[in-house]
DNA sequence: CGAAGGATTGACATTTGTCAAGTAGAGTGG
DNA sequence: CCACTCTACTTGACAAATGTCAATCCTTCG
């Protein structure tokens, strides 16, 4: 959801030859990685820059990455984070067009791209996963972009503590007492607010009893139907909001 | 630019690869439509619609086709504009995961999803221009975010008609004199704007001498370098502004 | 325990959306 | 060719949301 990500399990055109399989899971592409050496990173380190011709392709193995892009006017714009098991530098291009940054200390694997290339010519399943993966960072780049343009602030984190849920949910963690990954101002940049607009939609969430939160990166989501709701673009007044501004 | 697109040159990272050759573009993928029967559709008749099976993967042959999504809002989102020479439903999906109407008469060809993918497995080459199609929508969606985010409305009107200039010049068509394909709202929930703002900018660049006006759907880029100037992020006063507001 | 970075809060400016007129183009029938 | 009409567009006034700047308050970590 936050990233171009291996969690593969669309049902479609590529998994249709091997249906009689009961985990038509595509573990091909993962396969290919596992061979590959492993790099370890520390925290803030630079994995690599905009610009930079293309030589590796990445699989985080634990750690955390930003992909971002600093614009003309000085401002960052996170893309996406990767977390482990998402792929980074995926999408065909000759050159890395983000920068990346580990933002904990990090392991990944590196394949070179023309490996990846040529064994995704040999191996139609590979390939299939690879449509797969870049299909979903499409749909994700797109969902992504109606959070942006049409939910207010309050919407957008409500969208983004979502995420992370359901990314626990995936990698069966907790779903409710979430960690957050990132400071303020990651959120901030991921989700185009600035860093007092997410502190203050925090705050607003918390006096709703929507969500609690312990210290800076310990959040509790106590009414997720809420959060869903501001997902999808419903206002606080909309709702029956207990409590308008109770305090 | 404006969508997932044939139209192979983008001013960008994929241009790079291909300086040796002068035109190694692959045709394998349009060789496939080419034997694809026509249709012919009137304007504002559905091509497909959210939730349906995709049956069919299609180019525009003329015409224009809008590409969106009904929010729960009841908001409309267009993601994208399909112009001649654009696919539609390339990536991967079992449904369709937007609704298709055109705006305009419009002659397509459709091709069934499997036989594509059928023949993607068989020819690397036809594979790999689905890849590097793929990779533009990436780029172009996140790309669309990034002038979402971060751009004032009339940066995003800037980047608009850029768009549509680099697209006019790529199939030699008057880049100065554009014929707009679109009506205002259209811009508007393109570019996640009010169609009032969209009115309100438009009269801005005017004012300004930027562009100027003929009716509803002329317009003329009389100082290209200012548009480039606010498409990357600066603002009216940034520049030397010639004419704050003469009037 | 203290320092430093990160987060929150408040006051205020700016931008954009919304609602409500009003205007201009495009098409139609006389 | 003109009047009529419908739709698309523009403009204005105002409200709401968010960004900016500045001050202050937590946490964490050394």
């Amino acid at each position: 959801m936050l990233t171009s990500a291996s969690h593969a399990e669309a049902p479609n055109a590529w998994t249709v030859r091997r249906t009689t399989a009961p985990r038509p899971l595509g573990h091909a592409l993962d396969d290919c990685f596992s061979l590959a050496p492993v790099r370890q990173l520390k925290a803030k380190e630079p994995l690599f820059a905009e610009g930079d011709t293309k030589s590796n392709i990445y699989r985080i193995e634990s750690g955390a990455v930003l992909i971002y892009k600093i614009l003309n006017d000085g401002f960052r714009q996170i893309v996406s984070f990767a977390f482990p098991g998402d792929y980074v530098g995926l999408e065909m291009s000759p050159l890395y067009t983000y920068d990346a940054q580990t933002i904990a200390p990090t392991r990944i694997r590196a394949l070179p791209s023309v490996a990846l290339w040529r064994r995704a010519r040999e191996d139609a399943a590979i390939a299939g996963e690879i449509f797969e993966t870049l299909s979903r960072e499409i749909s994700d780049a797109r969902r992504h972009f109606l959070t942006i343009g049409r939910l207010s602030a309050t919407g957008r984190i409500a969208t983004f503590l979502i995420a992370l849920a359901h990314r626990n949910e995936r990698k069966s963690l907790d779903a409710v007492d979430i960690q957050l990954p990132v400071r303020r101002s990651d959120i901030a940049d991921f989700l185009c607010l600035s860093v007092e607009t997410v502190s203050r939609s925090l705050t607003e969430l918390k006096t709703a009893h929507i969500i609690s939160l312990r210290g800076w990166r310990q959040i509790k989501l106590i009414d997720r139907d809420a959060l869903e709701r501001l997902a999808a673009g419903e206002t606080m007044l909309d709702q029956g909001c207990h409590l308008k501004r109770a305090a």
